[in-house]
Parts: structure tokens; sequence; C-alpha cells
DNA sequence: CTGTTAGCGCGTTCAC
DNA sequence: GTGAACGCGCTAACAG
């Protein structure tokens, strides 16, 4: 046959003098006891020797499954989402499943027919930080048939979800910050339109309701460094300045501290700073950063397995992966102005 | 039809009255003149209608093409690659072709038969920043007639390349540091077998050696924080300590300055640190990081391109990219000690 | 133990 | 301008 075409599972039968199906048997790997040793040997030769391999196209049209998820999230630039990767692709590797990534489409790229994204031929699908002006086109009609797990979008109606306990790690951070003493708290809050930004506020604003002569500012940035900069640029230009900037995101943690540096208010003796996320910048950061860590790896690995438990068959139980505090050097006691 | 199974172009034509055909013709855009107005209408509607979607697969099976690359990556989680995705994502999508990542397999996962990595079917696979160790076994055999292009690997043989010119970048950056009046040179290097670390580390050595009363110390570590902290401290720790720290990335450079902080040195005054890449955290240190800006959405841009020419059938030409020298606040004359 | 047969859903001839 | 028939490569029944 000419090199040009890749060898098809004909080309291997006739070459080993088989049949097509048994072919299929050996390749399959589950010819035990259907085939005779020798023979599977032979094909399974004639298949090196050609260098077969079976025609992916083909075996899934055949078998109307693909063993492959689609993991979409808004963005792979954010430090945040590769470990959602690797935990989604590990526990799907461990089950024979492979995993592909897509970014939600963009604003201009009108997606044609419904649900255009996934060229793919995919089983289900991680859908993973959805904005919540997402939700009515895309989560109903766009997933459409296939079964779906949402990550980190917040309690839905009837497709599972894996959602981080942010509410409780926002409160962790709070208490702490209210146990040094502080009173005046700022919030540098992420303008972004998403379940998780919501949960944060609302829990932020609730502790500090409870604290004693407790105050919160709140300024709003996009998720990156030059606009958290600013943002926390306004707060400390007030005069009623804030002791503590609670940061929605580490990376608007890294803003903050520029604004400090600007203004020369040393971190932590004059001003607290915390994070959220625990993202690698945290440790990188001088000093480093008391935040929330977010096991982001776990949450594509919970998620990939209740989509697995969802193509099984079973209806997966809803997920909350926990927060946990981790105290660094940003943070202490406020300044006796 | 039951709404378990999604409907098929026989549904949809059933559905409009008309024969499959007219539904295929219909669909795939290209009735012009063949299928009445009329006609065409009644089928996008009965369509629209069923929510009828092409199954992937038989038309893949069909066409033998799947309008599909697949981009390899090292890792998901270095803050680097997500940007390459962006810009091949970007240009794939403007000529109608998709994009799905995969990470090269784990040491562990054995490849189940020739290149088993992607459970997809592709058209064509961009691989960046290959291990030299893989080149034999997988490069060659491993993508075995799929068209490929090779992402900042390095020149190889006979298939297309796009690659950084970091050996520019390196004597860019040694060159300013020159100038500055350094002399006592300390390289932190990637402990990896890659062409791009390979190359730095040659152009380094190539300035430093015209530099009069020139010297070059060299350390290994890994690609994080902690072990390059590690790598910079036996450096600073020598009596005959260098001046500046030149390192192969900017996660390294982080490392770097937490040795620099160790150990009590101010940078840029008493210790310049140079960095490599630009990725965002360069200008959330501080000081903000010199270092050299790859552009690594380019380079999934350009490999895009060229992927997409060789799928074209045309023989694209090998592309290198410049790296731009980017002075910030971590590199000053040496101190005079 | 092995071969023959049928059909997954689609796009594309070729008759009408 | 439209419909019937065929085959892409594979796997799962069913015969032998």
């Amino acid at each position: 046959m000419p090199a040009t075409s890749r060898p098809t599972s004909k080309d291997v039968a006739q070459e080993a003098g088989v049949s097509q199906s048994t072919v299929s048997l050996v390749m399959g790997g589950k010819w035990a006891g259907r085939v005779s040793p020798a023979t599977a040997r032979g094909v399974q030769e004639a298949a090196e020797r050609l260098g077969y391999r079976p025609n992916p196209a083909a075996r899934n049209l055949r078998l109307g499954t693909t063993r492959t998820v689609l993991l979409m999230v808004p963005t792979l630039t954010a430090p945040f989402f590769g470990p959602v990767y690797t935990g989604a692709a590990r526990v799907a590797t461990s089950h024979g499943f492979g995993v592909v990534v897509s970014t939600w489409p963009g604003e201009g790229a009108a997606p044609e027919g419904p649900f255009a994204a996934p060229h793919e031929t995919i089983d289900g699908i991680l859908a993973s930080s959805l904005e919540a002006a997402r939700f009515g086109d895309e989560a109903l009609a766009g997933f459409a048939g296939t079964p779906a797990v949402m990550l980190d979008s917040g309690p839905q109606g009837d497709v599972p979800t894996v959602d981080f306990g942010v509410a409780d790690g926002m409160r962790a951070i709070a208490r702490h910050l209210a146990a040094l003493g502080h009173r005046r708290f700022g919030h540098v809050a992420a303008g972004l339109d998403q379940w998780t930004f919501h949960a944060r506020a609302q829990a932020l604003a609730d502790v500090v309701r409870d604290v004693p002569g407790g105050s919160l500012l709140r300024e709003r940035c996009e998720i990156d460094v030059a606009s958290a900069k600013d943002a926390a640029g306004r707060l400390l230009a007030r005069r009623d300045r804030p002791s503590v900037l609670v940061c929605d995101d580490d990376l608007i943690a890294a803003g903050a501290y520029k604004a400090a540096r600007a203004r020369g208010l040393a971190i932590p003796d004059e001003l607290s700073v915390t994070g959220f996320d625990d993202v690698l910048l945290a440790t990188a950061l001088e000093p480093e950063l008391t935040t929330v860590r977010l096991p982001a790896e776990e949450l594509g690995a919970q998620g990939m397995t209740a989509l697995l438990e969802l193509l099984a068959g079973t209806r997966p139980h809803p997920r909350v992966l926990p927060g946990r505090l981790v105290v660094r050097g940003s943070t202490a006691p406020p300044h006796q102005a």
C-alpha cells in the first residue's frame, strides 16, 4: 500500500493472513481464549511491521464513545488553572480517559450553531469558573445533552458541582485579622461576576459586621498587578486608611504590595495584606503572603471523579473542598498611629 | 426519537421532509444553486428545532480530517505555556481549526503502543519545549506520519521549527551587565536537558570570556523558587561571591531574590539579578526584574501558522523569534567592596 | 477457535 | 433540484 495513507485493520488482516475481526480482537487486547496465541502473535507482528494504529475516528463512530473529556476554563494564562488540568488529567489517565482543554470562546467569536467550542468528540465536560453572565445561554443550551460537571461556579440547579469553601476561607482570614486587632478593613475585590467572588465579599462583610468598631471599604479591580495596584492605592490614599488590605486573589495582593511600597508603607508593620488561592507567587513575594490555600489540583481531580461517576450512571453528590488559612509574614497587629 | 440519543441527519431529513443528502448540503453551507432556498430554510429550521449537530466522529471518518491540532507541552503548571496556547488558539480559530492541549506523558506512564498520547483524532502536532532525551524515541517514532512542528526545541533535522533567539537574548543581558561594570558572574542555571538552556549557558560563557578579568560560576537547580534559592545561596556563600546572578528563568530569579534577602544583600545595590522569559512574576517582584522578554504567545501563533502551512502542503521556513532585553530595577553597577 | 456480515452517521457521487 | 446508494475503518453479533 502507498506510504501516504496509514494502514488499516484490513491491511493488517491481509498481512497476517487472518480476518479483520481477528485483528480487532487482538488489537483490542481481549483475545483471551478466543484466538490462538500463535495467531495473536502473528497479528501483533504484522501490525508492528506495518506501523498500524487503529483509526480513532472510526473507533469513536462505532463505539459511540471517545473516552475523552473536555475541560473548559476561562483562560490558561492565569496561574490557577494549570494545576486544575493536572489534577483532572491524573484521575482521567488512571481510568483510561484523556483530557483536552479549551478556553471559553472569546467575546467576539460568535459560536456557530449551538456550542461550537469543541471540534472534538467528547464524552463529557468539566466547566470551570463560569461567569454568571454565561449561565443562561451556555450552561443550559450549550451543554445540551453532554454530561457535565461545573467547577468553582457555585451551587447549580441540576448539574453536579465541585466548589471551594471560599466563604469559610474568607471568614478564617477575617477572624485571623480581627484577632490581631485590626478594625479598619479594606477589600480589594475582583471585578468579575463570578460566584466565588460574591461569596468572598459576603463572608468578609459578615465577619466585619460583628467586629466591634469594625469598618469595611471596598475597591474593585481586574485580576492583574497594575489594576490591583491602582485600586489598593485608592484605598491607601484615604484619611481613614485601612490597616489591612484583604485581596481577592494573590495577584491582587502583589499589586497591593506595590501600592504600599509606593506610599512608603512597610508590610506587615504598617500595613497587613492578605491574598487568596496560594499560587506560586505567594511565596515569591517578600514578605511571603498570608493567604488561603485553594486546592486547585484537587478541584480538577474531584471534578473528574464526579464526571466519571456521572458517565458511569451514578449521580455524584455535590463536593466542597475546604480552603486552608496559611499564615505567613504579611500579617501582623495594626500599627499604633 | 428518545431524548437520550442525539438526533442524526436522518432525523432532520425526516422532520424536514427531504433526504439526507439535502440536509448534508444545507448544513455544509454549500447549497448555492443546488437546493431551493425554501427547502434550505426548512432544513435549517428543522435542525434548529431538533437541536441537531453533526456527529464529529462520523464527519471525521468520512472526511479523513478533523481540523484540530494537538499542542503538547511539558506542563501547564509553569506560567510560560498558557500564552503559548493562547497564541496558537488565536491563529487556529481564525482558520477554522481547533486546538487541544496535552502534556507530555509522565515518567511512569508507559505509552501503550506507538504514541499513545492523544486519544484524539488530530491533523497535526505542535510540540513545545521537548527535552533532548525524548528526541530519539518520540520525535521520530512517535509522530510517525503526523505532520508536526517543534517549538522551542532547537534546530531539528527535517521537522519545521519555531525557536526563540535565546542566545542573542542572553548575550544582550551579559553585555548590559558588563557595561555596568560587572566582572564576577554567577549563573543560576536550570538543570533541564533542553536546547534552550544549553544555548543560554553557551551564550553567557561566550560573552564572559571576552570580558577583561571576567569570571563565571555556575550552579544548577530545578525551575522552582525553593530549589533556586538553594542554588543561589550556594553561589552567594562563596568568598569570591558574584556581583550578579544571571538566572535562566524568572522563577529562578525569584529564588535568587530570597537568597539575597536571606544574606542581607540589597538588590540592586549590593547584588544584581537578571531573569529570563518575562512572565507575570517579573513585575510583581520588588524591585522589578531585569529580564529578557520571550514572546510566548507569538511562539504559539507562529508555530500554528507554520503547521497550517505544512498541512496545506507548503514547507514552512524555520522561524526564530527574537528576545528583547527589558531593563528594570534589579540591575545596577556593582557594589564597591 | 475463526470468518462473514452488518451498521455506526456522515458526505458524495450518480441517476432521476 | 432532489433522492438513493455507497463507503470511510472499525467492532459486535452471529455462523461455521
